[in-house]
DNA sequence: GAAGATTGAGTCATCAATCTTA
DNA sequence: TAAGATTGATGACTCAATCTTC
């Protein structure tokens, strides 16, 4: 293997590594019982959106799921009375997801066991200034168009 | 919020953004025709384990799959002829996934997809020393269980 | 014709229960 | 009794097709 494979390499495999993470953390906040990632990212999108509505589709893009995969997570979500679909006001083709205030109370009940996943996953393999760095580093690594709608203001 | 909390906040953004990009990445990987993250992490492993086979209960910690997810997961490699299951030769409840040649040979013919993938979602955004420390950082900040059996040797 | 949302069919994951062996 | 693997039932995501509106 050539030595810019073996650096594509390094990187691969720890996108695998990351990606087994990503699955091991989701398996912890759920049996700590808290909502899923998909869940509690659509909820703080909607948090943090303007008013706390969206459109459907600008939802999907965000999350990277498909049209039909973010139907029917808001089906669910709306059975459980986190989200309520209404109306676009100037494009009768779409559709608004609005954040209710039980939604809003469930992402703040998942919170804590969020903070302590992540303390437990992330908060000891790094000082505090590795950690400084990596953050700094991942928030320019990562796409601005996945970022910028999740990053704290 | 606290100021504790808004940098366990700032990981939380980047763990959620982290997960959306690794779903962007996969659906890039599948739409030109390689395998997906955990066949390619599944065969990476068996190849790279001592004579190319691994115990089931072995490969679903590794993958963090259920010990279901698993055994289907080599039901469909089977069938695609990429691995084999064989007795283990010292436990008799235990099997071994085996990787076949035609396994290996999967895994290579999605190399270059993934090198590709790999350059246009992390070459991009970070000089080659940000790169290197970044790489660095990552593989010290995961989990030792999980990177282990990942990392190039 | 294209964009936005939904539905049905298919795929793939999990949990709980089961079977065999240590 | 526990560990390893599998099976059945269920849940959740994708693709393709459809319907409405731009």
């Amino acid at each position: 293997m050539s030595g810019d494979d073996s650096k594509k390499w390094a990187w691969g495999a720890l996108l695998l590594a990351h990606a087994a993470l990503t699955r091991a953390i989701d398996r912890d906040l759920r049996e700590a019982g808290a909502v899923s990632l998909e869940v509690y990212d659509l909820l703080l999108a909607l948090e943090e959106a303007p008013e706390q509505r969206m459109r459907m589709c600008e939802l999907a893009e965000i999350l990277v799921f498909s049209p039909s995969g973010l139907t029917r997570l808001i089906d669910r979500m709306a059975e459980g009375g986190w989200v309520l679909r209404e109306p676009h006001p100037n494009d009768r083709r779409s559709l608004l997801a609005v954040l209710t205030p039980a939604g809003r109370a469930e992402r703040e009940r998942s919170w804590p066991i969020y903070r302590e996943a992540i303390a437990r996953h992330f908060g000891h393999h790094l000082s505090p200034e590795e950690g400084e760095t990596m953050r700094a580093l991942l928030e320019r690594m990562l796409p601005e168009s996945l970022v910028h709608a999740r990053l704290p203001r």
